[in-house]
DNA sequence: TTGGGATTACGAAACTCTTAGTATTAACCT
DNA sequence: AGGTTAATACTAAGAGTTTCGTAATCCCAA
């Protein structure tokens, strides 16, 4: 039974995979870290960013809660680590927006990338041996 | 004066200049159409988008508060149409994606995408034939 | 010209995200 | 062992997003 789900039944299973805007910015913190306290990942953000230590605290409990981190008890204080690797998010993240913004073609992402007037010289060639690498490994 | 201006200000400016789910939703289908009507962009969304038709008329309108789309009347009807287009918004969104995700090194933003297991042979070909035909024009 | 149906304008409810305050708990040091 | 300090748990306010209802408006057809 069930197999059938409707298009919107797969909207609301599919929702929120993704790090909104501040959770993103401490796993970016996280993942430089590998693991760290809420004292860590708090000196770790930008001078400029005058946020409060509970604040901080809240956004690892929600990371937790939503399955982005793990903790355990060191003393009193948690030590939050990453439950998924970054190479594994922004692979993630890159198929959310190739799907919502590029017809699902990886190749009218790059396409975009590489007419982009601001890629240097050196970033285009660093791409092109990427692609180079990768074709080789498959043929070879 | 105020030649200096800090992190936090920065951040604050730059807010907002994506689009959210919906808005982007509704983009897709304006980018598409050239321009439509509420009715006109109702009636491209999927059949299991079971959305009231004002709740379609208020993303547009905020759309058009955010400046990303225009409107004329024709009749009593308003016609909207994108003010900017899919490829420019595709190169913001890289943009910002790149930033937060990939140190802002376009290349890193490739690798991770070519590296994807899922990625068809044809794919990859198409992506070298587009990074070589950029790097011919800029030398050629 | 006068309804009637479609369209718009406005407002608000439900939800998520971001931030932070208050209260509580727990380790550590003397 | 008890008090100080630092960390956590809980709660909540304010903003933005998404959705839709109600009321006002406008065109077209009868």
């Amino acid at each position: 039974m069930n197999g059938l789900v409707d298009g919107a039944e797969m909207r609301e299973k599919k929702k929120s995979e993704l790090l909104t805007e501040v959770e993103l910015e401490f796993m970016n913190e996280l993942w430089a870290l590998g693991e760290g306290t809420v004292h860590d990942v708090l000196g770790q953000l930008p001078n400029d960013r005058n946020l409060a230590y509970t604040s901080a605290a809240t956004i690892l409990r929600i990371l937790e809660q939503k399955e982005f981190v793990t903790s355990r008890k060191q003393g009193k204080r948690h030590v939050f680590k990453p439950a998924l690797g970054k190479d594994a998010y922004q692979t993630r993240s890159l198929k959310d927006l190739s799907m919502k913004l590029f017809d699902d073609t990886p190749a009218s992402l790059v396409a975009r990338l590489v007419n982009d007037e601001e890629l240097t010289e050196e970033a285009l060639g660093q791409i092109r041996a990427l692609v180079d690498r990768r074709l080789k490994n498959d043929t070879g």
